[in-house]
DNA sequence: AGCATCACCTGGCTGC
DNA sequence: TGCAGCCAGGTGATGC
């Protein structure tokens, strides 16, 4: 499931790929990945616009055009964003929805079998670029940084469990399920801890864990689990799945003390952690 | 207001 | 082995 590592590793992919492409034509196939207008009104704001520099907020891309509008693609849960050479060489994988042609000949393809991902384009757009929609976003960790002094004021007031509150994208943008179990277990706190029960020392040490797994997960392209089977714009696999201290690794030994790693519960939520050495 | 729960969807896994 | 049913998971809507 792409989470900002994974949507970074993508855009990273598209700086390399897009600006100064212009869109040639647009078919969308799916019934669902464009739902907040029509295919019609999609094709007809991206045809004939040139790209610019792709951007990203959390797991949001935001891949701007030359009229000032945004195209933003939501990769969701199984959504993959692969781009094409000589198209007509490569066959049309399954559950492919939208196909995007450019005027050097590649394709860019969005395959997503659970149907959840959703490309729009926007031209409510703010002084930055990015559209009004990311107003609701709290701090992006790679793009806008997270303090200890942010995250302090960002939890402020709020009583849900420290799980629920990393993945609450209003909070910050970009960690989802996989990535706030990691950032627990190297901050030393159980996911399921209220979070105003945190003291400003573990909220240093919180804020911490964040930056440096998101950093790192990045430098290592994201991670691809055997499921949802994350590949970037080209089809490779993430290596940080290789690090995963107790996502996914019920029973297995803590890397940290050795005590076995636990699936917990709360809510609807599940969460691995390691009963020994997070408090 | 803020928190919890549900709906959305389908491939893959579990268990009988 | 086959198959029914469960589960995952981000976000926005709905309910409390």
């Amino acid at each position: 499931m792409p989470e900002l590592p994974e949507v970074e590793t993508v855009r990273r992919g598209l700086e390399s790929l897009l600006p100064g492409r212009r869109v040639e034509s647009v078919k969308v196939t799916g019934r669902r990945t464009v739902r907040r207008q029509s295919p019609a009104e999609l094709r007809a704001r991206l045809t004939g616009r040139r790209f610019g520099p792709p951007d990203r907020r959390g797991k949001f891309l935001a891949l701007g055009l030359d009229d000032g509008q945004v195209l933003v693609i939501h990769l969701r849960m199984s959504g993959q964003l692969l781009a094409v050479r000589g198209p007509g060489r490569v066959p049309v994988a399954p559950h492919t929805h939208v196909r995007a042609r450019l005027d050097d000949g590649a394709e860019l393809r969005f395959v997503d079998p659970r149907t959840f991902g959703e490309w729009y384009v926007t031209d409510d757009v703010r002084p930055d670029g990015l559209p009004s929609d990311f107003d609701r976003l709290g701090p992006d960790p790679l793009a806008d940084g997270v303090s200890a002094a942010v995250l302090a004021a960002r939890l402020a007031g709020k009583r849900t469990p420290l799980k629920s509150a990393l993945t609450d994208q209003r909070v910050i943008a970009g960690i989802g399920n996989l990535y706030a179990d990691e950032i627990c277990h190297v901050a030393r706190l159980r996911p399921d801890r209220r979070t105003d029960s945190l003291t400003a020392r573990e909220v240093k040490v919180l804020a911490a864990a964040t930056s440096s797994v998101i950093a790192e997960a990045v430098r290592l392209r994201g991670s691809s689990l055997r499921d949802a089977r994350y590949v970037d714009l080209m089809g490779e696999y993430g290596s940080y799945q290789h690090e995963h201290r107790v996502y996914d690794r019920a029973g297995e030994p803590c890397p940290r003390c050795g005590a076995a790693v636990e699936k917990i519960r709360f809510g609807a939520r599940v969460a691995y952690c390691c009963p020994s050495c997070q408090l």
